[in-house]
DNA sequence: ATCATTTGTTACAAACATGAAACAAAGTTT
DNA sequence: AAACTTTGTTTCATGTTTGTAACAAATGAT
């Protein structure tokens, strides 16, 4: 559920009130500072994940905040400005700042580049990560018994005729959870965590009826390719181990 | 290494020295000048990219020089104020000044205008030499299927006939992201991303649309060239796989 | 064997996603 | 200004996906 913590630094109280109603319904955590210096305080005091930053504060040029928040977090910044300048919004992203709104903005855009700003993010540490490591971790491709997994096209083919096997979005999401975590159960309780993305009031056994129809998809004879443990949950069986 | 010549004109001579020596180390050149008498002289003598100019000189008025600099030089000015006052600002950037700093600043923060000012300087003629030439020099071309992109012409050719098929900026785009990607679901959000930069208040579907406008003209009868994948995005499919 | 619990199966309806057509708004050209 | 192009928005119809309920089958314990 908890998707990022935001800062949103800005001296008018009504926007902030919208900002942080809003974010929240979002499902972000989010802290409010008036002025730069109550920001930077902030800042010191714990893991940020993205900061808001109006230029225009009581105590000082919001531009100069820029360099100084980057020092001291990695969280993204996205200037929040009054005005609409072309070569102000450079300027910002020159400094370092990640993105940049001009007031006033409708809550959906805002919340639509601050996912933008933490996808951005995230692939960075990906490839980072890629970089780093010989191996990568998320294959694209990922092989089992008679078929393949293809997670950039969402689809699984069967390795011999190449045919690929029709598998809806969420049926493809719950084999992908279970074949990454090989021959390990499963609870449906976590299973769901896996591929519904914050959805709480959901029938008990939607994933035995999904199971359901992957098996159904899925045919291979004896062989039991995704296991009940009873009690438990499900498990998808890899024949290495 | 060499990304332009700036004249700095300030009769503060400490100033000068740490901006000469931080651009210098940008990679810019540099000419200072301390009066507008020798600043009016140096422009006539060479070719600047930028200018930043000090309102207040010991021989006159420099918000006067303004006009003067830009009757003879296409160089950009960026105007250097003691007061930060807003109707100051404004006048100046009437008069034909490209942008406005207050002092004191960061090297850094001067640094980053200078940059943003070239770049829109540069976009300028970038677009006046689309409008000139008509033909452009690197083509690039992606064949797929029956048809073939061309990214320098942005025009699609359909491959036997060599006629080319009526594709709006934004269709063609769409296109191009989904065959640079092949056989990948992409979500609209990230073709969003790909395409327009930087918009967010619009239409969830509006890519739908966009797609179903380039099927439209893409024909291949059992051949489905862009696939929706339910429940995630767009995909193109090529023949290799 | 009997019972209770857990899981598989089927059918169904609500929710959802998508494509198509028509319209509206914005931008361009003439 | 008018005609045209391009693109976003609305609406509707259709087909898919998925949660739910009800029941049958399987499993394990006593």
């Amino acid at each position: 559920m908890k998707k990022g913590t935001i800062l949103s630094v800005d001296d008018d109280e009504n926007l902030q009130t919208v900002i942080s109603q809003y974010l929240e319904g979002d499902g972000y955590k989010v802290v409010t500072s008036a002025n730069a210096s109550c920001a930077l305080e902030r800042v010191n005091n714990g893991a940020l994940d993205v900061i808001l930053l109006d230029l225009v504060l009581p105590d000082g040029e919001g531009l100069t905040l820029i360099p100084q928040f980057k020092e001291k977090t990695s969280a993204a910044i996205i200037v929040v400005s009054g005005k609409s300048d072309t070569t102000e919004k450079i300027v910002c992203l020159e400094m370092g700042a990640d993105d940049y709104l001009t007031k006033p903005f409708e809550m959906r855009e805002l919340s639509a580049r601050i996912k933008a700003v933490l996808r951005r993010m995230e692939m960075q540490v990906n490839n980072n990560d890629n970089e780093s490591k010989s191996e990568s971790p998320d294959k694209e491709r990922i092989d089992f018994l008679n078929w393949t997994l293809d997670r950039a096209q969402y689809q699984v083919f069967e390795k011999e005729s190449g045919t690929s096997l029709e598998f809806t979005t969420g049926e493809f999401q719950l084999l992908e959870a279970l074949i990454l975590s090989p021959n390990r159960a499963l609870s449906r309780e976590r299973l769901f965590e896996l591929t519904r993305d914050g959805e709480f009031d959901v029938y008990d056994r939607a994933i035995d009826i999904q199971i359901a129809r992957i098996r159904k998809k899925l045919v291979d004879e004896n062989n039991e390719i995704l296991k009940t443990v009873r009690g438990v949950g499900y498990m998808f069986v890899s024949k290495s181990s």
